[in-house]
DNA sequence: GTTAGCACTCACTGCTAACGAGTGCTAACG
DNA sequence: CGTTAGCACTCGTTAGCAGTGAGTGCTAAC
């Protein structure tokens, strides 16, 4: 056995821009990665030794170990501390070593009953992934509702309230219902409001919502004029009704489970990852313009600060190859990537399933 | 000044079942509950005594203190550290004592400004409110939407989405939306469609939304039967669709101010009150069946274990008596309650005003 | 009724010593 | 030459201990 494991010169390095780790180092790396996951605590070279299938002394395994801290993979936070993997580490370790564990059958289970059942409104399903996945998982769940750029209009309505406003609702192909309240003006009466939705109506079908506020003021509103009177402040509502359209809803659960977590003990490390939470804007940029399939952001790699200790695991869940939305999930840099990586893949290629009924 | 504060016996109750406090007691009390709001720390004698306009040694403070805690107004968290204010002790200062604050002028033109705003969305403004309250406090804000239990319907519409599916929309009075997707029996056409809707809006307008349900099986469904085929799993999905209806939507802001108090550094202590947070139904149960206006819960006078620690603050906002929703605000016991219930006070009142316009 | 004085309590701070987990280095081994 | 045993060293952690100070309760005097 000791003979497989040959000592190469460390820093040649491979196509990925990094070293290439000899046989054993890569044991090693993998062995403490797992260590430090289960235990969140600094890993030192006897426990490595003890281990099953590690025909090594403590000896060996701190030279080695010395030598991938130089090369960036491990991090002491103190002398005479065990090693902790760095981001580094970490990227190797998801990269090249992480045995995707099988979901287990339990929480398949729970993820498929949970698809089972029948849910009436898309915001229900998106709020529940979101609960159930914080659950099992134990880390705090970032969901993204689909994006509704890609929708085109399906039907408009215009419920009058009373005189001075109504209630304008677009319902999207995709089955998505936004709703706004205009004001109307008050010489305004019940045929003409009828003449514009079928004009809107006819006019507007079909046509993908991100165009529906250009669309409406040079195609319908000529048309429209020659039939109604004082359509400006009408068309003035619905444009400005549509602009605030595309906001994203962002579902957040599990939040707290961040105060399990033995690295956030510390309150005020809770506070800037929760006021990151908070800020919905900056969320909605650390998920945007990610790559489709699932993405893993470790620590540093982040782009904000705030979340500079924690992992940012994301999987975008598409049809066609068209992404809807994104499913997200930050924990702590020292997560559990193989259970982890293969639940949010079962889940997202679950949700992508269940929408796309929705869809069609 | 001294003959002022007569040392009345102390084991008189009063009407309200508390024991009658000497003015000087009420003066002290006032004042340990004042500087423990401010700092946090067990009050001692030595800093009441050294107060502007206390004429007393801290030996006669300590007298008084002595017999404030044996009526349960103070306790101690040991022996030699200064007093802190019992739920008891709160429960008399907010009743009798706490003098409510002006709302200060930039705060009340953060409010005014922000109810000028125009929102197009009702989910928005509560959405809002809930932020603009947990910002100025530095507490946890809860805000319960407006009640749609006494709605009625205003307007029904179904949007087909293609073969087997479509999308019911119900516009109530005061011009909130609720959606669901429900499915259709293939062999159902445009036409008929047409027909239920009619029949529908015709029979169910101004209905109130929870009795929908039984007006739409008893009165409606007769009727449809005679116009309609195979209405009977159409109206088992509108049936199902309505009966999940009256959700109310909790919404949520600043959790994480919790972590800025310092009672608060424990870990632990703050998991359970945001697990307690997270858990919708619990949170409507601490909300529904409070009378109108401002209500304060101390401490242990709160139903649930978790927050045994906390103070809540609920001011309904209601229009012609009517109770529309809750504003809810969160805070560790040692809440500057002057502020807060005058804040919520505005608040609530400017936030009846404006959702008063709305449902007219 | 009020207050000065005093002994007592107890959390908190700073210091030291002992402990132990873990390392790096060196020399010996096969 | 890779591997390993041995050993000195580092450094965080813990326990013990004395000193400090804020605060109390009690008593006796004003």
């Amino acid at each position: 056995m000791q003979q497989i494991f040959k000592h190469y010169p460390i820093q040649v390095i491979g196509q990925e821009g990094f070293a290439v780790l000899t046989e054993r180092q890569r044991m090693i790396l993998n062995a403490i990665v797992d260590d430090y996951i289960r235990s969140a605590e600094p890993v030192g070279s006897r426990s490595i030794s003890k281990r099953g299938g590690v025909g090594f002394s403590p000896a060996t395994i701190r030279n080695e170990m010395a030598d991938l801290e130089e090369l960036g993979f491990l991090e002491q936070p103190h002398t005479s501390a065990g090693r902790i993997p760095s981001t580094k580490g970490y990227r190797y370790y998801v990269d090249h070593l992480v045995k995707l564990e099988e979901v287990n059958e339990g929480d398949l289970q729970r993820v498929r009953s949970f698809f089972a059942k029948k849910m009436n409104q898309m915001e229900q399903i998106i709020q529940h992934a979101a609960m159930i996945l914080s659950n099992m998982t134990n880390y705090t769940s970032i969901v993204l509702g689909p994006e509704t750029f890609d929708n085109s209009l399906k039907a408009f309505q215009l419920v009058p309230l009373n005189d001075s406003s109504a209630v304008a609702i677009i319902v999207t192909n995709t089955g998505h219902v936004e709703n706004r309240t205009i004001s109307i003006p008050p010489d305004f009466d019940m045929s003409e409001l009828e003449k514009v939705v079928n004009i809107l109506n006819t006019k507007l079908a079909g046509v993908p919502l991100h165009r529906l506020q250009s669309k409406l003021f040079t195609e319908v509103g000529e048309e429209l004029g020659r039939y109604v009177d004082h359509c400006e402040m009408i068309m003035d509502s619905l444009g400005k009704a549509l602009s605030s359209e595309s906001e994203h809803r962002v579902f957040l659960s599990g939040a707290s489970n961040m105060l399990t977590q033995p690295e956030f003990k510390d309150v005020d490390k809770v506070k800037t990852i929760m006021d990151w939470l908070d800020e919905t804007p900056v969320l909605m940029k650390a998920f945007t313009s990610l790559p489709s399939g699932i993405q893993v952001r470790i620590g540093s790699e982040n782009d904000h600060d705030a979340i500079h200790t924690c992992s940012l695991i994301t999987a975008s869940y598409s049809i066609d190859g068209k992404s809807l939305g994104t499913i997200g999930l930050l924990g702590p840099t020292r997560m559990d990537y193989g259970k982890v990586i293969s639940l949010m893949d079962v889940l997202s290629k679950d949700m992508a399933v269940l929408l796309g009924r929705w869809y069609k």
